[in-house]
DNA sequence: GCACAATTGGACAAGGTGTACGTTAATGGG
DNA sequence: CCCATTAACGTACACCTTGTCCAATTGTGC
């Protein structure tokens, strides 16, 4: 109701500051690594004074947190668009896949610092995945666990097979275009990956 | 059984303290998180001097470090053992799965510590993991990758779904039996996740 | 233009980090 | 059993980061 709450004209330099110090962070990932950023870095590197930093954020995980946060809203309405539409890839399993590849090579810089951005950001983004592969296979089909898989174990094993994926498409620059890297991910999901470890098939 | 290369004649007290800071390690990792803890914590805990920590690792890291190399020794007898017996397991494909999953049950404390040691530990694990797997593909078949999958995906595919089923299963007090769980696995990886999504099967 | 909010820079205490060194105590070879 | 060796101790030190406070300055929005 209240929508006046998040934007009633926000002050530009509160804007500026806080753009400021997401990319400043996001930069100094890829440079020297999360864990070794200081807020002191932060600050010298983006020119803003060290009192203003906790006057908007309360330390470095809050200043990453923050910037994800940005990111799940991102994620969510670009999901909810593609199931609102009915074209290809709504209703296909795993939907979400294609969706964020191309996100991802939309914002390279963006999302190399989040896989970068240690334990923090590695589990928001994990907890993002989850929500929104548990919402997918809920529409998808409502089938019970077929014979004793609890839904969240298949929920976590897809989420981690893919950030896998998404790791190592990022760290080799992300050269294969989206649609090729979600065919494989996609093939190694729904075929299994026996077909590509032995000739046998299945024994 | 005393393997004299690797230790000729340690002095007792250097093997008591080390013993001792892995343990306090692990245990206050499972008490206050692995980024909480500080050197002074160890050592305090550990009723061990702060410059006897400095003069045996150079940093919380290290210590974390030291404490998994032991692990991936273990693991590596385990697997060439495995591989050496005709049994059932060895020309499994997945075969690392249960023996994993065995050593996770025998060591609960150990491994619920290390997925929780932030960073570095699940850096490390990811690394060990990938190696065993690499040679469990190369050494169950010497298909190369059918269309266009690179067989270092394929492996990255593998291990991130395989300690996302691990870390699921460890924060569920691993409640199913190693055989169980491995089960689960192997059916997700072998079989595709689609049965577990939605009745329709291949659209 | 003016009131107000944001930014700044400095100062401060508290606490962690690494290193150095003299002292104490345990170890293991002779 | 004794003693040289070596580890462990603890204290002290300089350095850095953190989080908080505040007065002064600068930029915004109305």
């Amino acid at each position: 109701m209240v929508m006046h709450m998040t934007k009633p004209s926000i002050d530009r330099r509160v804007a500026r500051t806080r753009a400021t110090l997401h990319q400043t962070l996001m930069s100094l990932i890829l440079k020297q690594g999360y864990e070794a950023i200081t807020i002191r870095d932060i600050c010298d590197a983006a020119n803003v004074g060290r009192s203003t930093f906790y006057a908007h954020y309360t330390s470095k995980e809050d200043l990453m947190r923050s910037g994800i946060e940005n990111l799940r809203q991102v994620l969510l309405d670009r999901q909810r668009d593609a199931l609102a539409t009915p074209g290809d890839r709504s209703h296909r399993s795993l939907g979400f896949s294609l969706t964020l590849f191309e996100h991802a090579r939309d914002h390279i810089d963006l999302h190399r610092g989040l896989v970068g951005g240690g334990t923090v950001a590695l589990g928001i983004i994990r907890q993002i995945l989850s929500d929104v592969v548990r919402d997918e296979i809920a529409a998808t089909g409502d089938k019970k666990s077929s014979d004793a898989i609890p839904r969240e174990l298949v929920v976590q094993y897809v989420v981690g097979a893919y950030m896998a994926v998404l790791t190592w498409w990022l760290d080799r620059g992300a050269k294969p275009p989206p649609t090729e890297v979600d065919r494989m991910f996609r093939r190694l999901a729904t075929d299994g990956v026996l077909p590509h470890l032995a000739e046998g098939g299945s024994p």
